[in-house]
DNA sequence: CCTACTTGCTTCGAATTCGGAACAGGAGAA
DNA sequence: TTCTCCTGTTCCGAATTCGAAGCAAGTAGG
């Protein structure tokens, strides 16, 4: 892998590094505004909003842990800080003793509402602002592509022997 | 600010969260793969290159801070990991003795380019793999004219009292 | 029925991050 | 000079994350 690195030109490297500077600066910009208005950390928010969004409010934890955090355990914390705090509730699956069930509650849900108004005018302030017409559609664009081909390639089968100690 | 939030379309949202996700997933892989080849976490190798890149790999400590991590603590601390392993060294300025100046080692350096190479095949295949002909072009666009919008817009003028307790 | 294997979630220990407090070196005014 | 800010770094406590290990529940084979 010593004789086919290309390295990457310019304009790849600082499109790689906007989409990482962009992200990173967003999302601290919302995470901040959400723990303002609703004491909400990014990762909460998402749960929650998942929640909102399932049919009938209700998620397994491992539907609920794909595509917010990458591990099992960070999900049991933060659930059992919602848990805490009344905005959702946790019980078993009647069909599969294994499986918990998480449910939003009316709290959860009138929070959610109290803090999106909020959390979209931030989005739409930071992100969509500044796009010129016809941004929008090229960044969906690319970014789908991509995103399927990331989702359709495992991050698992490249790293056999990463030794990570602690929060990533 | 309740009368006029219109809300994010069906296609903002998608690019919204496309966003957010690929960034999140090529972090990820990326970090996994800096780890199990150079036991350097993304941060850390962040602060590696951007001393490599500087005139006489040499950078004040709140220059390196910029960009990297969200506070000054949290450079401390990774420097002083680099410290210890060999990969930097830290000085005083002879013209202000307050500053701090932070200079890549030969090993630091030769971790860099050893660790490089795989990091850029990571970037290449999650990213740029995918696109077709004149998506570097719109998506450089697109975030160039973004992350210029934020970096024009601090992000501390819109949470004054947001209490955030540890990490986010 | 009983044993082996898999799946789903939680507990535990370690690592990383942040904000604020504390500390030290310069710059300017009287 | 001395006093008062300002800049820059480090220390500390709290919060969040991950991986490994442990435990309960389901599944397949004999």
């Amino acid at each position: 892998m010593t004789d086919e690195t290309p390295g990457l030109s310019p304009e790849e490297l600082g499109a790689y590094f906007a989409v990482m500077e962009v992200s990173s600066l967003l999302q601290y910009a919302v995470d901040a505004h959400l723990r303002a208005e609703g004491d909400l950390s990014y990762v909460q928010f998402q749960i929650l909003a998942r929640l909102v969004d399932a049919p009938d409010g209700r998620l397994r934890m491992t539907d609920l842990a794909d595509g917010v955090v990458y591990s099992r355990s960070g999900l049991t914390y933060q659930a059992g800080l919602l848990d805490k705090r009344g905005l959702i509730t946790r019980s078993s699956s009647p069909d599969d003793e294994r499986v918990i069930v998480v449910t939003v509650t009316d709290s959860g849900r009138g929070l959610v509402a109290r803090v999106l108004p909020g959390h979209v005018a931030d989005v739409r302030r930071l992100l969509f602002d500044p796009m010129a017409t016809g941004d929008l559609a090229a960044l969906s664009e690319v970014l789908g592509r991509v995103r399927a081909h990331m989702r359709a390639t495992p991050p698992r089968s490249a790293k056999p022997r990463a030794k990570r100690r602690g929060a990533g």
